[in-house]
DNA sequence: CGGCATGTTGCGCA
DNA sequence: TTGCGCAACATGCC
C-alpha cells in the first residue's frame, strides 16, 4: 500500500511506540537489510536509544542516540506493534524489541514481497538526501514545481520522480490528474502555470483524504475509494465514458481519454475541449 | 495458468 | 544531456 498517506501513517504509529523507547533486541532475516548495514541490525542498533521518527517521501528514520535506521516499505513493507512475546507475523522481516519504563513492545517489520529496504547508518543516506520537498511537511511550492514541468517528460513521470516532489506515487498521481483533468500523458512543459498550481492542490486534497482515510479506520484494513485507479474500462465518474489506460513511466495509468485532456488535446480559448 | 501489482534502480539506446 | 523503454528484484493474489 505504501504511498505517502500510509508512510505518514506508519509514521505516527512508530513514533508512539519508539520514542524515548530502548532497543533490547533486533533482528531481521537479513534479505531486506540492504545498503550500508554491515554488522546486521542487532549489533547497530540493540542499546540504542530512539530520539525521533521521521519521514521524507516514502522513507521513514528512525534517529537514535546513537546511529539511524531508514526504512523504506516498497511495495508490500509494513510495520505493526505487537507485545512483546506475540507470535511471528505472517511475511515478516525484520523485528525491533523495545522497553520504556516498564513496558515492553516489539515491532515487526512485515513484507511479502521483499521491495522494501532497511538501512542502518551514522548519518542521512543518499536516498533520503536526494528527496525532493514533501508536499504534507514541507507543501508543494508551485514555482518550483513549474519550474521542474519545464520539460518534454509526461507530467505524470515529473510530479513521481522523488527528486520533484517526494511521496507522490502512482495512485495518488492518476487520481489527482484525473480530479484536474489533466492528461498524465500530456509534455509537463505545456502545462500554464494555473494548471500545475490547480495539480499542486490536488495532489494535497488527495494526500489528506487519504490520510483522513487511515485515521478512522479501526484496523489496517481500511479501502480507499479512488475514482479511477485500477478502473480501466469502467465508466468515469465524472462524464461516463470508458476509462483508458496507458503506461506512463513505465507505470500502468488509468486516465479518462474524454474529460480528462488538458495538455494534449485542451483548446486554446473557448473553453472547449476537443472530442 | 497467466497477468498484474501502491516502488526503485540500472542499463542500453535514441 | 535528457529521457524513454525495459528488465529485474520476489512474491501474492485474482
Amino acid at each position: 500500500m505504501p504511498e505517502l498517506p500510509d508512510v505518514e501513517f506508519i509514521k505516527q504509529r512508530l513514533e508512539r511506540a519508539l520514542v524515548g523507547a530502548k532497543i533490547v533486541a533486533a533482528s531481521s532475516d537479513g534479505q531486506t537489510l540492504r545498503g550500508r548495514a554491515t554488522g546486521g541490525l542487532a549489533r547497530a542498533l540493540v542499546g540504542g536509544e530512539v530520539r525521533a521518527v521521521a519521514r521524507r517521501g516514502k522513507w521513514l528514520m528512525v534517529a537514535l542516540d546513537r546511529g539511524r535506521l531508514f526504512s523504506h516499505l516498497g511495495m508490500t513493507g509494513w510495520w505493526v506493534v505487537r507485545d512483546i512475546d506475540a507470535a511471528t507475523e505472517r511475511f515478516e522481516r525484520a523485528r525491533l524489541d523495545v522497553a520504556r519504563g516498564r513496558s515492553r513492545a516489539s515491532l515487526r517489520y512485515t513484507d511479502p514481497r521483499r521491495f522494501g529496504r532497511l538501512v542502518v547508518a551514522n548519518d542521512e543516506i543518499a536516498e533520503w538526501r536526494e528527496l525532493g520537498p514533501d508536499p504534507l511537511a514541507d507543501g508543494i511550492d508551485v514555482d518550483r514545481l513549474a519550474d521542474r514541468a519545464r520539460s518534454t517528460r509526461a507530467i505524470k513521470a515529473v510530479i513521481m520522480d522523488q527528486a520533484v516532489l517526494a511521496g507522490i506515487g502512482n495512485i495518488i498521481a492518476t487520481e489527482a490528474l484525473w480530479r484536474v483533468r489533466i492528461d498524465p500523458r500530456a509534455p509537463a512543459r505545456k502545462l500554464a502555470r494555473a494548471e500545475i498550481a490547480s495539480l499542486a492542490r490536488a495532489m494535497k486534497d488527495e494526500i489528506r483524504r487519504e490520510l483522513a482515510t487511515r485515521a478512522k479506520a479501526k484496523s489496517d484494513d481500511w479501502t480507499d475509494r479512488l475514482a479511477i485507479y485500477g478502473r480501466a474500462a469502467e465508466p468515469c465518474p465524472r462524464c461516463g465514458a470508458v476509462i483508458a489506460s496507458a503506461v506512463v513511466g513505465g507505470r500502468t495509468s488509468a486516465y479518462c481519454p474524454k474529460c480528462q485532456t488538458i495538455g494534449t488535446r485542451a483548446t486554446r480559448r473557448g473553453g472547449q475541449t476537443g472530442s
